[in-house]
DNA sequence: ATAGGGATTCTC
DNA sequence: AGAATCCCTATT
């Protein structure tokens, strides 16, 4: 909804509080915890345009040089260093020339962990978000499931890469209303191997780092074995 | 300097 | 099933 509303709430209403950034130390955990703590919570994304926002239903958990699968595996290097450093930040990067992923920085500057953001409910903005996404969007539930949709209709790209995500500028994380969280909750999480990590071997490669909301129509796809 | 390949998505 | 497309990392 853009424009100026009119006529209709009173003008005591309070406007919808947009909630506070999460702190630091809900990032200061191990990749695994993280990337399930954060289904459920709110991405939002804020630009000259207004406010761009989603329910994250999919993240994927990378643990830090020993992961055969992570960014981190060639050590610290000039894409990888926001990875190294303290939690709460953003890693976005590029992939197959043409596609930004978002990572959440996990753990402390001592632990390379990160969480890959797959897949998000859309909540606001839903119509800057369909014609960033254009022709190809399909059904809304639909325009941010996968790591570079949601990029793509967040306006989320290399600029924001090391981006602090506590301060409530730009790109940052809330806690989603109650009734969100009660449904989310409700729904389960779900979990399965890692997505297009094959080169990483048979022993990362096929761990179940992948976490979901079970069923969720958002997801980037479905899960093998959802029981 | 250069080669090999990618935490994806869309179309044929 | 194949292309798009650029940057990263490792190697020469």
């Amino acid at each position: 909804m853009t424009g100026p509303t009119h006529g209709h709430g009173s003008p005591r209403d309070p406007p919808p509080a947009p909630g506070r950034p999460w702190p630091r130390s809900a990032f200061e955990r191990p990749a695994l915890d993280l990337a399930r703590s954060l289904l459920g919570a709110r991405l939002v994304r804020e630009d000259e345009g207004g406010l761009l926002a989603g329910i994250i239903v999919e993240t994927e958990a990378y643990a830090g040089p020993e992961d055969r699968a992570s960014h981190a595996r060639s050590g610290r290097t000039r894409r990888t260093a926001p990875m190294f450093g303290p939690a709460g930040h953003a890693y976005v990067y590029l992939v197959y020339g043409m596609h930004s992923c978002l990572n959440v920085v996990s753990d402390g500057a001592d632990r390379a962990g990160a969480v890959l953001i797959r897949a998000l409910e859309p909540t606001d903005g839903l119509d800057r978000m369909r014609h960033r996404r254009g022709a190809t969007g399909g059904p809304d539930a639909r325009l941010a499931a996968g790591p570079a949709r949601l990029c793509q209709a967040l306006a989320i790209d290399r600029r924001l890469d090391g981006h602090d995500l506590t301060t409530g500028d730009r790109l940052w994380l809330t806690d989603a209303d109650p009734h969100t969280v009660a449904r989310i909750a409700d729904a389960g999480i779900v979990a399965g191997p890692r997505v297009g990590v094959a080169y990483a071997g048979d022993d990362w490669g096929s761990r179940p780092w992948r976490f979901g909301v079970r069923g969720h129509p958002s997801l980037s796809r479905p899960f093998p074995l959802e029981s």
